[in-house]
Formats: structure tokens, sequence, C-alpha cells
DNA sequence: TTGTACGCGTTATCAG
DNA sequence: CTGATAACGCGTACAA
């Protein structure tokens, strides 16, 4: 049934396969009237549709990139992978997408399977752990770009939120709302995960141009799940924050819940902003003032690095490109 | 760099090609222990990776199967998608993921493409606009399932929930609890979106059951934009309703967006529930009752059903798969 | 146990 | 303008 080849459009045209090919691929100039009337109907006589495995094998190339996330779930990747999505389907380009789970050993056979089907090009949310594999592609000029987190000592292009300043946009408005004693609350810190770290850095900065004191109660790192609990603690502790400073999502559920829990009340007793715009930002009680990322334009930017890369073969240097946060401004900040 | 080949591998070995992929395929029994351990080598030597593409050619399946959804920003999307990858993981499947953006143009075009890809499966949240399609694959006995909408008159696997017992728990629920105007809120009411017309059925059904009476006022259909304005327009007609039913979780934002402006007291002026466990859903005050959809084992029994197509040559009648979603008691109801 | 030769469906080259 | 014929990289009878 699905067995129809062009060797049969042949046939039934009275032509020979390259004539069929050259059809195809409308090359028309050199084919007669006729003959490409005759192609046409064969085409859809049979109800014809080419192979595009062979025509890869043939020209190296599949129309195809793969894009390997750490989250499927997190809200980031969605709509990162929604831009890239809607980028290649300008491209007529299919999207292959994997899940690591950031476990590097996933990401490394991921990235070994992609490379075997012959992807044209990558896009990764990468783990961080498989500098060798990076590596050994960004020398074979295998087009690439990192998401969202980049690997140091790894030259290739990367789409990244301007970390630092999100964190300092976030003192900078609290500062001004005059909250004066603010806690950043993270995820726990490891140092490979490079936002996580350029936003502390970012906050420690921003908080010392203020003349605002951070020592070690003015970071808060726990595990989603414990992450109440260990605001419980710190908040029956003298020197209360009086303002939270979020990493991302996940922390701002963590503290939400720890507002739930324990009626206080914001943002009169306790400022709170966040990066990453969630969805019910503004349906909330208060509405939650968030810096977003610019999620979409980070997706497309993504993607048309890849084919840039891609489409010219002269070795660019590669560039980091660093995405701007939008403050938006609620009422979670009195 | 990447042009090493099979012979290369059989050249350095000092054997044929033919040795070598018996080797790649696993077929030791018939190998010297050190013809083996030569290619193993060379393989390792050359940096060697096989060509997928080459193989797919010979072998008519690409271990790829493509997913079409119609809303890639939905949440429902993002988890039964990762279910799917994660199945997919399991035996070493490809996933592409395609947006037809509830297009029955861009589906179209999507199954085509993926089709001369050669996927050996395929996922659809259809559109249900191109029966054509859908019947032909049937018929050709491709490996497809449906998910979440099904198409009537096509006989292929659906993944589906049991909408109406949804809407009817729904009713039940409020009904239970003292509310007795009970309006249903849903997007706006189109005949080929099943899933939509099964909850409003159900609902009905459900009310007359009860002794409820429903009439035009008790069904709201609204864009998502509309929806708070249409709400106000309701709430000031007489005989307010005591309870709304969402219909989906983007329903539920408009109605809290609705609650927020004019400041009704949920749960005691107004009961909600909604389908969809939306992420914020205890972390909102109150805290949001929910009748929540089995996304995960929805996602998993779709990627399994496609594989079982493949599997069996034998023609299975294809089978309607209803999920029975889990009612999450909050406090929006009191 | 290993090698030869052919086929998979297209495209590219180069005569005709 | 059209048609042989040779790749592309791999799998596999069949032969050795």
């Amino acid at each position: 049934m699905k067995k129809v080849t062009m060797a049969d459009v042949a046939k039934l045209a009275n032509v020979s396969k390259s004539t069929v090919s050259q059809y195809l691929n409308k090359r028309y100039e050199y084919m007669s009237e006729e003959t490409r009337k005759r192609i046409a109907q064969a085409i859809e006589e049979l109800g014809y549709q080419p192979n595009v495995i062979a025509r890869s094998l043939k020209q190296k190339t599949t129309a195809t990139i793969g894009v390997i996330v750490f989250n499927m779930l997190h809200m980031l990747t969605t709509q990162v992978l929604h831009a890239i999505e809607e980028e290649c389907q300008k491209r007529e380009f299919q999207v292959i997408v994997c899940n690591s789970g950031d476990d590097p050993e996933k990401e490394r056979k991921y990235i070994d399977m992609l490379l075997a089907k012959q992807v044209d090009g990558l896009i990764v949310f990468p783990t961080g752990k498989n500098e060798d594999v990076y590596h050994r592609l960004v020398a074979e000029r295998f087009p690439i770009v990192f998401v969202d987190r980049m690997v140091p000592g790894v030259e290739a292009d990367s789409v990244l939120l301007d970390n630092f300043g999100a964190a300092e946009m976030a003192v900078d408005y609290l500062a001004a709302h005059g909250y004066d004693r603010i806690a950043i609350v993270t995820p726990p810190l490891v140092a490979h995960n490079v936002p996580r770290m350029e936003r502390l850095q970012g906050f420690r900065m921003a908080m010392e141009k203020r003349g605002l004191k951070v020592d070690d109660r003015s970071v808060i790192a726990a595990e989603a799940a414990e992450l109440p609990g260990e605001l419980q603690k710190r908040f029956a502790a003298p020197e209360r924050p009086n303002a939270l400073f979020a990493i991302n999502d996940l922390t701002l559920m963590g503290i939400l819940r720890f507002v739930k829990e324990t009626g206080i009340r914001v943002p009169d007793e306790l400022g709170l902003i966040s990066i990453d715009d969630v969805p019910f930002a503004d349906i909330y009680t208060p509405m939650l003032t968030t810096i977003a990322q610019p999620t979409f334009a980070m997706g497309k930017k993504a993607a048309e690095r890849v084919f840039e890369q891609m489409d010219q073969e002269r070795t660019r240097k590669p560039r980091v490109f660093r995405f701007s946060p939008t403050l938006v401004e609620r009422t979670s900040i009195r």
C-alpha cells in the first residue's frame, strides 16, 4: 500500500526515474509541458509520496533538529519549545524532543542517538556534565546552541537570560520600595548550574551596592519539598526577612505554600518578587510582581542560530546572547 | 569528519562490511573472539557511529513516532507529551513533536511530512477536521492513536477522559454540598469538539437527574478573553448562579479573574469546581477543588497502544480507552 | 566463520 | 529535454 515508489511513477508516466526526480525538485525548466503533466497525473493517480529517508541518505541532510531539555514539565521549557517549533515550521524542519531529566548519562545517550539519526542541528538545555561531548561537537562545527544554561569552557552559541541583571532588578525594585532585609530563595546551589550562581552573584552585588548586608541568613537554599519547612525555621529566627526574592517559579511555589500556611501578610509583612512570570500571577491575591523571561524570543533566537550555523560554512565565532528580563509590576510589593 | 562509515571500520579491522554489520547487530555467535575484538577496537579508534538513516532505508522502520498536538502550551499537552516521551525512551524510540495550533491545514501537512519521514506511528490530538486522512491511515492499518479528542466515524484507538463522568462528578459534588443554581462555563461550543460536548451532555444529564433545572442561563460559553465580561453580565441578571463548573483550566482562569474583579466570595457566595488540576490549586485562596485528569496514564497508554499496533500484524479492533478523573477535594466548595 | 553482491528509494552526473 | 548509471550507508541471502 505504501510501496509506491518513484519507479512506479516513472513507469506509469513512461519516463525515467531521473525525470521524475527532476520534476519533484521543481527543475521544470528542462521539461516538456507534456511530460510534466504526465508525471503530475501519475503521481496523483498512484498517490505517490516521496520517501524522505532515501533523500536524506543521498543528501546527507534530514531537515530535522534535535532538542534536548532537562525538564519537559517546566514552563520555560514548554514555551521555548513552542517558539522553536514555530521557527522550524517556517523552514519545514521538524523537531525531535528528548527529555534528559537532567541526567548526564541520558543526555549523552540522546546526543548519540540524534547524531546517528543525522539531525542537522542540536538545541540543548545542557546538564553541563558532558563537556567532552560538547567539545567534540563544537570542534566538528556541528550546529549546536545551548539554552537557559551555558557550559563554561565550551565555545558555543548560548541563549541565556541576563541572570545577573534580573537579580539586580529584583533587589533594586525591592530596595526602592523600602524593603531592607531581603533574602534570596533558591534551590540548592550547585556550581555547575550557571543561572543559579549568576542570580546569586547578581543578588550579592546589588545588595552590597545598596549598602544592604548579606550574610548566611540572606540566602535560603532548599529543595522544593523542604522549602516551606526551611522558611519556617528562618522566620522563627530573629531579624526575619521582610522581602523574598524567588529565583524561579518552583521556589515561588514553595514560598506561596509557606505564606499560606503561616498567614503572613503580603506585601505588608513580606514583599515578594520572583523570576519567571507564572500564569496565575495576576489572579493570585495579591497579584504577584515578577521578572519575566522573554521565553518566546529566546526560543526563536535559538532556532535561528542553529539555522545560521547550518547555512554558513565559515567559522563564525560563537556568541552568547543575553536576553533582558522584564519587570512586571503588580501588587506583591507595597 | 563524520564521514567514517562501516567500510572504514571493515578496512581497519581487516574484515568485510558484512562482518561489521553482524557485529553491530550483536550476532556475535558466528564470529571469532579475535575478529570481534578487532572490530570493537576499530570502531573505537575511528569513533564510528552507525548511520541510522541508511539502516532505516533498508529496514523500513525508523524508531520514531510523530506526535501532533493542537496546543503545545496547554498543560495537558505538556504532561501527556512527557509520558509519551518517557515510554518511548524505554523502547529507544524518539518523538517528533508538531504543533498544529488546531489548524486542520497544518495538521494535514504535518501528517504528510511525518509519513514522508517514515515515522513508525502517530499520536494525534486531532483537530477533527481531516476525516479523509484519518480514514486513509486507518484503512492502511497505520499505527495511530488519538488523544484527548476523538473523531466520530474514524475507527481508531482513542485515549480519552471520561468526560461525561467528569461532568457528572462535578454536578454531584456541587449538589451534594448544597449548591442548586449551577452553571457550566465553557469555551464556545462547536460540534466537532467532542470533549466539550460530552462534558456539556454530562452536565445536562446530571442536573436533570438531580432535578435541577438547566436552561440557557445554566451554560455560559465564551472565548477566554470575553469570559470575565460575560460573567459580569450573567451575574448582574436575576437568579445568579451560586456555583460554577469550569470545563477546563483556561475557563477557570477566566472565572478567577472575574472573581478577583468583583470580589465575590468563594466558596460562600459561589462554589467553584473545574476540570484539570492546575498547579496552583492548593496555593490559591481558597484552595481549588478540581477534577484531575490522569494525564500521565493517558500519555503512557497512548504510547503503549501505538507500539502494540506496530507489533501485531493482525487487525485488532480499535478501542476507546476512557480514563476516570479524580476528584481532588479542596476548599473552593463549602 | 567471513566475504560478495545486490537492494532499499533518491539524487547527481553525464551522455544522448 | 531525457535516460542510463553510479553513488549514499547499511543489511542480508548466498557463496566460499
